[in-house]
DNA sequence: ATGCATGAGGG
DNA sequence: CCTCATGCATG
């Protein structure tokens, strides 16, 4: 068992999730290295569906980037919405698509809201006629994205937590120790006044445990963190000379918030401009592989708050790993915490979303939705803790329902099959979904599925995914 | 932590 | 049918 000393390094470099994600990395890899992590086997591949003749593939959808009527097909939307400015990446499929525009793009961005939009510097157009069209299958969200294939992100550097972390063998963070709360003025303050309500309780000591009782990580008498809410998640760009001074603005306001409908009002505390054009080569401008599919939208239609999402996924990724860390300080495992969300007002999550979240294996809309809730929920348990209460676990029996399909388990060599089927066409047509099903000897249904499963996993881990871009 | 399933919303 | 957000069940 080790106190690992590393974590000033970890926490620092790298940014968020990663830490919980990639295991082995974490006490390894140093700043910017490049990892590169298990997409594999798919992202060599290339499937593209050639408009050429690949014959009538796309039964429905395929609408393809001709879209005269903008007219700049190879043009991006405009920054409509997300942009993934983050993130440094290995070349790994990045590529641009150039989108085409959704219809509606233009009418929305027109109201952004007043927030400006983005600094990702958007870049050059590496659209690839072909590319393009073969992503532009889905439908909705074409025409947002562009993934500027310029990466390199600063860094944000993570400064609520000068704590340390308690890691087990494999990297992942079980525990933290007592830490130093930071003052305020440490945190960057915000040229705003932002209340920099930190507060720090006192925490009996104790051992944290997990459900079979394992002690997970020790608790020395300390502080927790805060809980001025946004603390951690807070101002990013602590030193301001770097980039350009001029904008940023601290917003950082309270969270709570987000809920449909709202406009921008909370989003982007961005402070545009952070990251920049940084001359990173890759852009790959090869292998349209799955990523098209991945890249192909991603954004769905956010209404408002999405816009910025590169940097609000920094702040996101801030609140992941801080949110795992406040959880593990309560002693709760992923379990109980869906629990207790369950018992409470509110919408309520099973482990698995809590899992999903603290990976950020979610889309960010999802995480978005998902934030305030688990903000919410922790301020209380905290709460609560501080005053005793310790029931904050009550259960509300869910009623049986009706009974699943048994889960299908696939061969090995089914499960090969697929992939391989998957790699050269991510998005089969209803009749070699038959095929493809009589051929391995599985429902059809079981086999569309699969696909279908196949296609979000790999949207929402794929580095493509804002989150997913250390 | 993840693989497969379900269901809502859209076309 | 597809995508998405989620959850149950499993490895």
């Amino acid at each position: 068992g080790q106190v690992t000393g590393q974590q000033a390094l970890a926490l620092v470099t790298i940014p968020t999730a990663t830490l919980a994600a990639l295991p082995g990395l974490t006490a390894a890899a140093p700043a910017g290295a490049i990892f590169k992590p298990p997409v594999a086997n798919l992202t060599e591949s290339q499937f593209q569906f050639s408009g050429a003749q690949s014959q009538p593939q796309f039964p429905q959808k395929i609408s393809l980037p001709q879209f005269p009527q903008s007219g700049s097909l190879p043009q991006f939307p405009h920054p409509k919405k997300l942009q993934f400015c983050s993130g440094q990446l290995p070349g790994v499929g990045f590529m641009d698509l150039g989108s085409p525009r959704t219809p509606v793009a233009a009418g929305t961005v027109g109201q952004s809201g007043g927030v400006p939009v983005s600094h990702c510097p958007s870049p050059d157009p590496i659209s690839t006629p072909q590319i393009t069209a073969a992503l532009g299958t889905q439908p909705q969200l074409l025409g947002s994205l562009s993934a500027p294939p310029v990466i390199a992100n600063p860094l944000p550097s993570v400064q609520g937590i000068p704590g340390q972390l308690l890691t087990n063998a494999q990297g992942q963070v079980i525990g933290t120790l007592p830490w130093v709360v930071t003052p305020p003025g440490v945190a960057a303050a915000p040229p705003t006044p932002a209340p920099p309500s930190l507060q720090v309780t006192p925490v009996t000591p104790q051992l944290l445990l997990n459900a079979q009782g394992q002690v997970i990580a020790t608790l020395a008498t300390g502080a927790t963190l805060t809980t001025g809410a946004t603390l951690a998640t807070a101002p990013p760009t602590p030193a301001p000379s770097k980039k350009n001074g001029p904008a940023e603005p601290p917003v950082k306001s309270e969270v709570q918030p987000i809920q449909p409908a709202p406009a921008g009002v909370v989003t982007s505390p961005a402070p545009v401009t952070k990251v920049a054009s940084s001359p990173v080569p890759i852009t790959c401008a090869e292998t349209p592989t799955v990523s098209q599919l991945v890249s192909s939208e991603s954004l769905g239609a956010l209404g408002e708050g999405e816009r910025d999402l590169g940097c609000m996924g920094t702040e996101i990724r801030e609140f992941a790993k801080n949110f795992k860390l406040r959880r593990l300080s309560l002693g709760l495992t992923q379990t109980q915490v869906g629990q207790a969300l369950t018992a409470t007002e509110g919408p309520a999550y099973s482990q698995s979303a809590i899992c999903r979240f603290e990976k950020l294996d979610i889309t960010p809309k999802s995480a978005q939705k998902l934030k305030p809730v688990l903000e919410k929920w922790l301020r209380e348990a905290e709460q609560r803790q501080r005053e005793g209460q310790q029931h904050l676990l009550e259960f509300v029996g869910g009623e049986p329902g009706k009974k699943r399909k048994r889960r299908t388990s696939f061969t090995p060599q089914a499960l090969e099959a697929l992939n391989a089927h998957f790699e050269r066409n991510a998005l089969p047509t209803g009749a070699e979904i038959t095929r493809i099903a009589q051929e391995l000897r599985y429902e059809r249904e079981v086999v569309r599925v699969w696909f279908c499963n196949r296609r979000q996993t790999l949207k929402n881990t794929s580095k493509l995914n804002v989150f997913h871009v250390p």
